[in-house]
DNA sequence: ATGGTCGTTGCACGA
């Protein structure tokens, strides 16, 4: 099972992207967020002529989440299932495919460690993983792939002197990413590059792609069932070349 | 050293 998540930045400005990149690619599963639509304009019977069943939450011209399947897609939950308040924006929508429990998330930004949204943020991620903990167990099939909105080390960063005291960095984001994997999650990716300075997302200001300044915010989390069935996993840069690019590049995992 | 681009919408703002 090839898994993916694709920050498009607006499905609607992406959709040719989109489609060129799944006959491409060809994953089993995708996760997009900034779909800025509203249900009734997700492209729901493009991707149903390429294969895909589709679930969509959206609200929108801003955020809006979506997960499309070929390998079968139940159980589909839009929004935070863990019983408190339901998130007021579209960042996140799950369901089950082939056995694997796949959130598409879409991590609020923070715009600064002193606004109102960075505490959001904090809040946010808290809920993910009641939401999380509210559907599986941590020996459960799970996944939650996104734009966290959260480097997780330094060396996701291109240059960590340039983020200090930024959102994306803070020791209080990590943490909660740190929880995530507490409770039993991985970042996927870093399991087959340990090492490596491969980052998901470039600012499309001053050639920041071609200059290599990146981060790395996008990530597949997966629990130990998962993990140990990936195979592959890799950042595919091509997708933020060429004509009308995201500003994210898809991250891809394979499963065995 | 600074600022640089997109996407939305509407005549800024979020990322």
């Amino acid at each position: 099972m090839r898994i993916a998540t694709w920050n498009v930045n607006s499905l609607k400005a992406r959709l040719p992207r989109v489609e060129e990149w799944l006959a491409d690619v060809q994953p089993d599963v995708l996760c997009m967020q900034e779909t800025k639509l509203a249900d009734d304009a997700f492209p729901a019977l493009t991707f149903s002529a390429l294969g895909y069943e589709s679930a969509h939450h959206g609200q929108g011209q801003w955020n809006g989440v979506a997960i499309l399947s070929r390998v079968g897609l139940t159980d589909v939950v839009a929004n935070f299932a863990d019983g408190g308040e339901p998130d007021p924006d579209a960042r996140i929508i799950t369901a089950v495919c082939d056995g694997v429990r796949v959130s598409s998330v879409y991590v609020p930004n923070g715009r600064s460690l002193d606004h109102e949204h960075y505490q959001y943020k904090l809040r946010w991620m808290a809920q993910l993983r009641r939401h999380v903990a509210a559907l599986a167990a941590p020996s459960d099939q799970v996944v939650v792939a996104g734009d966290f909105n959260i480097a997780p080390t330094d060396e996701d960063v291109y240059d960590p002197r340039k983020f200090v005291g930024a959102t994306h960095v803070s020791p209080e984001e990590r943490a909660e990413l740190a929880a995530l994997c507490e409770w039993g999650m991985e970042d996927l990716f870093r399991r087959h590059h340990p090492e490596d300075r491969i980052y998901s997302w470039w600012d499309y200001r001053a050639g920041d792609f071609h200059q290599g300044r990146g981060l790395r915010i996008d990530l597949v989390m997966g629990t130990a069932a998962v993990a140990e069935r990936t195979t592959f996993a890799v950042i595919d840069r091509n997708a933020r070349k060429g004509q009308s690019p995201s500003d994210h590049a898809p991250v891809i995992v394979d499963l065995a």
